[in-house]
DNA sequence: TAGTCCGTGTTGAACGATCAAATGCTCGAA
DNA sequence: TTCGAGCATTTGATCGTTCAACACGGACTA
């Protein structure tokens, strides 16, 4: 049907120049409202819409987010929690114009190596991490580079004053949350089968649960009598159950890091009550309660820090070399030096969401 | 760290034109050796990479190809197979030197409006849908762009001589490994429950339950006697389970259409064997023998149709206006009527993948 | 010997948009 | 009357790549 239409036919059509056009699509506030109708007009009429290529060739912006799409692991738990991520994240981003492109990577090293494939090639405006650990070299690097980003999940190890955006869910909430729960169920001894320490987002789960206890009048030998840690799995979480629960003292109702341990908690036979952690489908499947974070607000957040950093970086991708670089060790003293540079940038920004407990037959 | 490289800046080093250099890249064979080498050098000591920008510009690929992201369904369940064939896709995509890019839509009037969308913006080689369903427009419409395409899923319900390349897993063939594996194991009175009839997937399996039921001699009426209908979920499965199995000639095993309805076939407490389908993560958590759909060599065959077809397209999208649409008819053509072309196109492919079964605890 | 072709390489133009600078115009102040 | 300021719009150049046409020397054909 539609031809390939450019900018030139809706000028020759609604009787301007090309530039005329352009501006009333970019910068509408500096065109008369007549001349800026009748041009809207022509582009309804002819259906025109702007060549991304074209458009990037000129500005450097290509409008599209990169996000690396995790192996399919086989436990499937964050497999869930992943796919809604990119779903929430692709809506979120569309509606703000961006588009997202996809990426694998076995390990960190192969992934910065697609970091300089990726931006050679197709040049993504901005980057996605997910699942952040202990000195990740991935966001280094792309501070190093000066490319817009932001991780789902805490800088957990990092030096304060490498700072970049993040949005995470409080994980400590969540398990307290679950924990206050019980105990106004009137549980006093409440189990927390949790991932060997030096796992953030583990260690994390753990304080929550933790400090509830303590809130609730419980001695830290005590909480440390009802800590159990286990890989995650649900083989592991049935052995790890029975530990808690046929122990000298037992524990009356458990808190599970994960789901996959809750489940393996309930096949333990005891009828007491448990509480897992990211509503999988397998929690809704047996009916147990389990704590929810708000995945699709966690991606809208980044995609608005993104759109915020991008708009404020307006000009910069396209940029010669030598400003870009001057760009780069802008950013860079921002965090650690802040000295005042002529364009201020607003310091990254972090966001935290509060997850919350869908409560079903389990507990 | 390195500044944009262009063509230009690799010519000069290696003291030839901008043209040997993107022949180096594009058709090495009419390049000297000796060139070629002096060329590779210098791309390599400068870092240079192809500008996708400026490369689609003339000519029109953009080497993106764009999948839907499915909502993530609460049930979880077709979630996961979705996500591991995105990141199947993903993979066999970049190996083939293309990227995926994801949009969503929530009904097909919404995926047609984004077609328009991407097709101006972003301009992607090709589409892969997933979850066709009977008459769908999304085929229809692609068609009639001339966009090249493919589906993971057969075209059920479509008129044979409107073809075009699809992909899918033989789900009568899982259905009836899985029927003949409870037969061999002496069972006779195998129950199915599955979904109502008018799903082109759920119809599939039961076909192949009832096949290999046939094939061991059970008859049309008892084949009907021990066919259970009803919608997807764990509850729906736990009480059709009970109506199969409390029944006056009861059931001794079960074939599910899904591993939701499996669970609940497990909940019902009876311990009879019980099959699902799609080795979920469910499955795999509760000890589920599920039938596996190959879900990474349907995303391989899905990127190598596309790329086939891309290749032999190799010059359409640049090209005018005109020849585009003579290509579109021809390509319509060359399915019902059979003239024969001049440059003779192959005629689309269809792939079958065969499932297997994955043994575990409940059968 | 002239003509043609092949292998190799070069040059100018084009893709469709935006940027930077220039233009025409109106208006009010010197 | 002239000049400058300010606004709305236009013009020319440019982004990095590939296409189309052509140049050049040598070998082969007529």
């Amino acid at each position: 049907m539609a031809d390939k239409v450019t900018i030139a036919d809706v000028a020759r059509h609604a009787k301007v120049s090309r530039q005329t056009v352009s501006n009333v699509l970019n910068s509408p506030e500096v065109v008369r409202e007549e001349t800026r109708l009748r041009v809207q007009e022509a582009v309804q009429a002819l259906g025109y819409r702007v060549s991304q290529a074209a458009r990037q060739m000129r500005t450097g912006r290509s409008m599209l987010i990169a996000s690396r799409i995790e192996p399919a692991q086989d436990d499937g738990i964050n497999g869930f929690v992943f796919d809604r991520y990119l779903h929430g994240l692709t809506e979120s981003a569309a509606r703000a114009g961006y588009r997202v492109l996809l990426y694998t990577a076995d390990d960190h090293d192969a992934e910065l190596a697609t970091f300089d494939d990726l931006l050679g090639v197709h040049e993504p405006d901005a980057f996605v991490l997910t699942s952040t650990d202990y000195g990740d070299p991935r966001t280094t690097r792309l501070l190093e580079l000066g490319i817009p980003f932001v991780t789902f999940g805490r800088p957990w190890g990092v030096p304060p004053e490498r700072r970049y955006p993040w949005v995470d869910v409080d994980g400590a909430a969540g398990t307290a949350l679950a924990t206050r729960y019980l105990l106004d169920a009137g549980h006093r001894r409440i189990g927390f089968l949790g991932w060997p320490g030096g796992s953030g987002v583990g260690d994390d789960r753990r304080a929550g649960w933790a400090r509830a206890l303590a809130d609730a009048g419980a001695g830290p030998a005590e909480i440390a009598e009802l800590d159990h840690r286990t890989d995650d799995g649900v083989p592991q979480g049935e052995a790890a159950a029975h530990a808690l629960i046929d122990a000298g003292r037992p524990a009356t109702a458990l808190v599970c890091v994960s789901d996959s341990l809750a489940l393996g908690a309930l096949q333990a036979g005891r009828r007491i009550p448990v509480i897992g952690f990211d509503d999988t489908p397998v929690a809704r499947a047996v009916g147990l309660t389990s704590v929810r974070q708000p995945i699709t607000e966690v991606a809208a957040s980044c995609v608005s820090i993104l759109v915020r950093l991008l708009d404020g970086d307006a000009r910069g991708r396209g940029a010669a070399g030598r400003e870009r670089e001057q760009n780069v060790g802008g950013r860079q003293d921002a965090g650690s030096g802040g000295s005042a540079s002529p364009l201020r940038e607003a310091p990254p920004e972090q966001v935290l969401h509060q997850p919350t407990l869908v409560r079903r037959q389990s507990a």
